[in-house]
DNA sequence: CTGAATTTTTTCATACCCTGCAATGTGTGG
DNA sequence: CCACACATTGCAGGGTATGAAAAAATTCAG
């Protein structure tokens, strides 16, 4: 794992795309924001926008895979008395409270959010394979030896996290259904925020998580908002 | 409302590029189905194509805006002793139900939808208007005077369902949770559904619903799956 | 039936997205 | 310093998507 000259320019690089991606959207709105324009921003080439973006949209969401990352981390590392849904549930508060203490390009990207729903889409939604991942990190911590039985007995094994490589069907419901509902929990907390500007994000999330885990009992009037 | 020659001609017209669309893409793969070859196949212009479609792969999915429109009415019009949870779940089951029956194109398009796995998300995630829709029902069902409070007096009243002039933040926390659960149920039985061709989809649908409004207890033996 | 009004389809032009490929430039390691 | 690996770039080309205006089809009144 070097990290020469080579490797932090290309951090760089990408976090200066990124970056420059979403003020410009800010500043003249998603649609307005060309590659060309992203590029020319950073002193690249169009050409290597691409290098580093699969997709124009992905450089304003910005999919945060050392993110993604540490939650799987945490929720293989965490107690075993935890149940696979708390679990999970830490790990994304840790994560969450993480980037709102950032008040930087976050912010930012919270307004591209609000302008543009689909990116929100986009983001959360669309990039499933960090669900998939999750539901894979739930699997192993129910299943701590099946999984590396077939792992091969070199010592150099591949980190357990990248789970990329994992037969789809050999993943289970309960698995994919607790990645989900915690995927949802973040989506509709950050949908539901981004109409109320003013309110903290975090005590919202913690109740759309709560609420969620409990299987949605009839609704207090709190609960209920203000009009149908 | 004339259903005159040329409203049926737009349905037809409709109705055949997403059938070109899905038949062209079982049979060669979704990325290789142009715009022009579906329009060639249907015998209209390009360009008519995005008369019809806003997007390409919206033509695949085919998003049934009529079938959304019966869940949102069944959802209000449920019994009032049922839960909202249940409300949804059973105005889910039955249309999925109805889907199941028809051995038609649903078929192609589940089958479209095994191959591109990126369009599973774009037709259930990209539709969070739907979601919201759903949602905006559930809380009408919470409050069955609020939101009529401010209707015009006018005798020709809009739809009741359709939803999607309400404030996003006039929607409370709890029914935009519902209308989540509900769609997540229907995206996981679906991607789990689409790993294992061979198994029923109502099953894992009815079970994945039913873990999910149970808050996700710990797990079974038999819910974990094979492997981790 | 005929002609005018309305709506849809089409043609044309244009901008942008995205991908291979080959050439060129820039860190890396011996 | 040299050879190698890797990143960037220019270029060519196919595909998506949109606007505007002409052309075709449908509707409707007389």
């Amino acid at each position: 794992m070097p990290v020469g000259l080579r490797e932090r320019k290309k951090q760089a690089t990408r976090a200066a795309l990124g970056e420059a991606a979403v003020r410009l959207a800010v500043a003249r709105g998603v649609e307005n924001v060309t590659v060309e324009a992203i590029s020319a921003e950073v002193g690249v080439s169009p050409r290597t926008f691409f290098n580093y973006f699969d997709q124009r949209d992905d450089a304003f969401v910005m999919i945060d895979d050392e993110l993604s990352e540490r939650v799987r981390h945490a929720v293989l590392a965490a107690p075993a008395e935890l149940s696979p849904l708390d679990a999970v549930r830490d790990a994304l508060i840790a994560e969450l409270v993480d980037v709102e203490a950032r008040h930087g390009l976050w912010q930012l990207r919270a307004e591209v959010l609000r302008q543009a729903p689909h990116l929100l889409v986009r983001s959360l939604g669309a990039h499933t394979a960090d669900e998939f991942g999750l539901a894979t990190a739930v699997a192993r911590r129910l299943h701590p030896a099946t999984g590396d039985a077939g792992a091969p007995a070199s010592g150099e094994s591949a980190d357990v996290t990248d789970a990329y490589d994992v037969d789809p069907a050999a993943v289970g419901l309960y698995p994919r259904l607790v990645a989900a509902m915690a995927g949802t929990a973040v989506r509709v907390a950050i949908e539901h925020w981004s109409t109320r500007s003013a309110e903290a994000f975090q005590p919202i999330f913690h109740s759309a998580f709560t609420q969620l885990a409990a299987g949605l009992p009839a609704p207090t009037a709190e609960d209920r908002g203000p009009v149908g």
